[in-house]
DNA sequence: CATCCACAGGAAAACGCGGTTG
DNA sequence: CAACCGCGTTTTCCTGTGGATG
């Protein structure tokens, strides 16, 4: 076997199948030269390497995004210093607005500040996004604490798990520090999971216990057991989204990292900041614009420029619209693929009569059972509500008063849509 | 001005379905 | 196992509406 792919380009018209082959050269020479992504695990951070994930997180602390609420939170702790005892803090913030992130590199910090200090402190991180129960709940603080991976079996009391918790929070001496992400999420009963750390646990362990709990519903303490409020004795901090300011700091910071900083103009990057600040100023959303951005640079051009943000906001715009249709009810979907067969059929608008008629054939010919005109014009209304149709009430006089029901999707989803529908 | 179209949308009854109880 | 219940969905029935039309 003879190695061809060298680094130079293959001279032309060397041999038979040159052809193809500096075909390849030259395609591989093209990627090569729009590529822009070069160290793609810095924009995904499952991916990244613990001590590198903690040193990214410094430089975005260090460019003073969060500073207020840091600053805050880390007063609230100063005391364990003195070796005294805070209450547990309530952190709220809606998703993406870096509460995790932030309360992690803090609790760091503060854990080396007491190492230099000889102050006994440790933290411990519970993960509640994914489990409900309280006996999973309960699991994972157990995890945490002792440091296995092994799950307790189902089945077990839960006095004992509770048990095991205590016995192992003892073994640390000074202050304790739990944090629990996601701390509404506990389904059936979320005041025995809190009554158990804020009562129980702190009566049965030696140590020094302190609980920081994340949530992003701000009513969460309404559904709270009022008694339990008032054990906990609990001070509150909250994450307001990010702005456009900041969202554009964190960007810079990953695109430093990741991509080829020559080739990405700063405006496209004012503009991720400026979308996603005007959606929902979450910073995982902004991050997920400028990878696909960047990916669609990389297939174009080779440069991030404000074209190229607006292209990604676009067939992001596109997924979320097909997401959402795909998980429309079935008969939700009948009636806006009636809608749009029968704006396909006729003028640029039609009826809710209209439009019932067609989704009536459309019932006959799928063998489903037509629902009633009623039902028909409340589902009209619940797509306009989702900006999948158009459909203003208007009263033409004699002629009565209907919905004009439009179009508001692209063509190219409406293709999709009335794919496999005939007529 | 009254009329009347072609629906909207409220109210209540009926239905369907999983879960519980005697 | 039937009877019953709770709850969301669907049907039935109904009243209301704004302006072109006669």
């Amino acid at each position: 076997m003879e190695k061809t792919s060298t680094g130079k380009h293959a001279q032309p018209g060397h041999k038979d199948g040159d052809r193809t082959i500096s075909l390849i050269e030259d395609l591989y020479a093209r990627s090569k030269k729009n590529v822009l992504i070069l160290n793609p695990d810095y924009l995904d951070d499952d991916k990244l390497p613990e001590g590198e994930r903690t040193e990214v997180l410094k430089e975005i602390f260090n460019r003073r995004i969060r500073e207020r609420q840091l600053k805050r939170i880390a007063q609230h702790l100063t005391s364990i210093l003195d070796g005294g005892q805070p209450p547990a803090a309530l952190v709220y913030g809606p998703t993406g607005s870096g509460k995790t992130v932030s309360l992690l590199h803090l609790l760091s910090s503060f854990q080396k500040v007491c190492q230099a200090r000889n102050v006994p402190f440790r933290y411990f991180y519970v993960d509640l996004t994914s489990p409900k129960t309280y006996f999973g709940a309960l699991n994972k603080v157990a995890l945490a604490l002792d440091g296995s991976t092994r799950r307790y079996r189902k089945g077990i009391p839960i006095e004992y798990m509770q048990e095991r918790i205590a016995e192992a929070a003892s073994q640390h001496p000074g202050t304790l520090c739990l944090l629990i992400d996601e701390a509404d999420n506990i389904r059936p009963n979320p005041d025995a999971f809190l009554t158990f750390l804020g009562k129980t646990l702190p009566r049965k362990t030696s140590c020094r216990l302190v609980l920081i709990m994340l949530t992003n519903r701000l009513d969460w303490e309404k559904a709270l057991d009022p008694r339990i409020l008032s054990f906990l004795k609990k001070t509150d901090f909250i994450f307001e989204p990010y702005d456009a300011l900041d969202l554009y700091e964190i960007l810079k910071l990953r695109v430093e990292k990741a991509l080829d900083t020559n080739k990405v103009e700063e405006g496209a990057l004012r503009k991720i900041a400026a979308y996603a600040s005007r959606e929902t100023g979450d910073a995982r959303k902004a991050v997920e614009l400028l990878v696909k951005a960047a990916k669609v640079a990389e297939d174009t051009t080779g440069r991030l420029t404000q074209r190229e943000v607006d292209t990604a906001a676009e067939t992001l715009e596109v997924d979320k619209t097909e997401e959402l249709i795909r998980a429309l009810a079935a008969q939700q979907r009948l009636v806006l693929i009636a809608c749009y067969v029968a704006l396909r059929r006729g003028r640029s608008k039609v009826s809710t009569g209209q439009v019932y008629e067609v989704y009536n054939e459309l019932c006959r010919s799928q063998r489903v059972k037509p629902l009633t005109e009623r039902r028909v014009s409340d589902m009209i209304s619940f797509l306009d509500l989702y900006g999948l149709i158009n459909a203003p009430m208007v009263s033409r006089g004699r002629y009565g008063q209907t919905r004009e029901i439009a179009s508001s999707l692209r063509s190219e989803i409406v293709e999709r849509l009335l794919q496999g529908v005939d007529e």
